[in-house]
DNA sequence: CTGATAAATCGTATTATTACGATCTAACCA
DNA sequence: TGGTTAGATCGTAATAATACGATTTATCAG
């Protein structure tokens, strides 16, 4: 179809797929770790720095805050953006757990580390 | 387009986004959570674990190959299907690096200990 | 060889995603 | 008020993704 089927999956593994999503294109990295490096940027500071279109990284960044994961405040006709960290944090977390849960036992110990902070 | 523009990106963000991508849907996740708990099954396990069909499954176990996640061993009609250990830990440090360098300083101690391991 | 079973693949309908030019909106300045 | 700038949204074209019935392929049992 292109939608996907909800009913029969678990709240975690529904929000843990909608982070691995927003998290599943290049561009969408790529805004993360531009994000990351200057703790919080214009909008046109990315369109700068990605080889796309204004309209495209406007999209992308609409993603990234459907999922949480950004926030944008407004400040004056420009948006600052930067990483929200509550659900960012969450994000980590969830995925800490699919990769301590589901990775086998020999390397297990060092993901497992990953989950610890409650914060 | 519906197809990503690849140039730009480094191989590292490509990388990344793959993975994440093929973690971007419940069903796949909740397949590695399968395949974690037993260790090892076949495809017909999770079809019956799952309220999907099995062309439908199949399709999933395909993208989760590609993105070399989990591979399948034939035996006999079947297939016994696993977590490929490898890629899973390229996925998991691919990751972990990433919230280690996207996520603020007050929370980076726990999300760069799982990095470390480099088996 | 025949039949049965497991899984992959095909065909196809539906919806989502990606990308970009063009336009709209909001805030600012003169 | 009029012009400028930043960013979001619209419209749209092309492609990918999701789902499933139907079919094919491969393997084993008899």
């Amino acid at each position: 179809m292109g939608a996907s089927k909800i009913d029969g999956f678990t709240p975690a593994q529904l929000h843990l797929a909608e982070y691995a999503h927003a998290l599943g294109h290049p561009a969408r990295i790529a805004i993360l770790q531009f994000l990351a490096q200057r703790r919080r940027c214009l909008c046109g500071d990315i369109v700068n720095g990605l080889p796309l279109s204004q309209a495209t990284i406007s999209q992308h960044l609409k993603a990234l805050r459907q999922a949480g994961l950004i926030k944008g405040h407004s400040d004056g006709p420009s948006v600052h953006y930067s990483i929200d960290e509550k659900i960012w944090n969450r994000a980590r977390h969830a995925l800490g757990n699919l990769f301590l849960h589901c990775t086998p036992a020999e390397t297990q110990e060092t993901s497992a580390v990953v989950v610890q902070s409650q914060d």
